[in-house]
DNA sequence: ATAATAACCTGAGGGC
DNA sequence: TGCCCTCAGGTTATTA
């Protein structure tokens, strides 16, 4: 269940592995992925990685001129097993290298995906509406000022949506609003300029401290390696209906929004 | 056009 | 042990 900081971690280590090695052979045992993985994909046997990137929650492989895409999901998992460990019922495809390893997929919910293009991959349907990355200069306290201005729903909704900004999923969305002392129900369209400015800053500065501790772990998700994400003792309202916010002492509470839980603090957040 | 909501899946954990 | 319920780091398709 990944948001920005758990895939930048996974996509930096499957960087460090992939990058220069060839791809021997693709392997998908179950194509029944958030999309029908397309059968394109075994074009990559034979090509060499050139590059590992990231797009939002997107991980990009781009290997002979070809590029595979792709997503975690609420439960995708990469990790790089021994070859002779036989697959687990959720481990959907391989990627056999030229080395003699592989790098294998589990997603028992299979909300992920495996894409494949030829083209340009910022072309693809699922990337080409997408909004600011969070880490880029491009994001800006006016950036987020101007688009949320237009914006009637409630601005955790607004954040989580994608089309503003990329990466912050549930988890993160509770976490900078009370940093930013923000209430998650305020409207897009009443948050000031000067608020949006300190809600960039938080936002840059929660995900790139979740990144430097290897992001959240609270249940499934894991590194490449296997280790837990360290960010989960870092978190101040999320999981903790009911404790004491640590800022102001309030009660923190849960509730709904978009089908999705929110924790913040009735006290600090406005 | 925008915003709310239903849907896609499996598994873990709690109450009875 | 088993059943039924709720919940889970996401996104898309449908409805209002």
């Amino acid at each position: 269940m990944p948001e920005l900081p758990e895939v930048e971690v996974t996509c930096r280590c499957v960087r460090r592995e992939l990058v220069g090695r060839g791809i021997k052979r693709v392997t998908v045992r179950n194509p029944h992925l958030r999309f029908p993985v397309p059968p394109e994909i075994a074009r990559l046997e034979g090509t060499r990685v050139e590059a590992v990137d990231r797009r939002a929650k997107y991980i990009l492989i781009r290997s002979g001129g070809q590029t595979a895409v792709i997503h975690l999901g609420m439960t995708g998992h990469l990790s790089f097993p021994d070859p002779a460990e036989p697959p687990g019922k959720h481990d959907h495809f391989d990627l056999a290298l030229d080395d003699g390893r592989i790098m294998r997929y589990r997603d028992p919910r299979r909300f992920g995906a495996l894409l494949w293009t030829d083209g340009d991959p910022m072309q693809m349907r699922i990337l080409s509406s997408l909004g600011a990355e969070p880490l880029e200069p491009g994001f800006t306290g006016e950036y987020l000022h101007q688009r949320l201005a237009r914006s009637r729903s409630p601005v955790k909704t607004a954040l989580m949506k994608g089309d503003i900004v990329v990466g912050v999923g549930n988890i993160y969305a509770s976490e900078v609003l009370h940093a930013a002392g923000i209430s998650p129900l305020r409207r897009g369209d009443q948050v000031s300029l000067e608020e949006c400015g300190i809600l960039v800053g938080e936002i840059r500065r929660i995900l790139e401290d979740s990144i430097a501790r290897g992001g959240t772990t609270i249940r499934n998700y894991a590194q490449v390696d296997g280790s837990r994400g360290a960010f989960a003792d870092c978190l101040k309202v999320y999981g903790r209906e009911n404790e004491n916010c640590p800022r102001c002492g309030g009660r923190i509470q849960r509730i709904v929004q978009g089908q999705r839980s929110t924790f913040y603090c009735s006290g600090c957040q406005r």
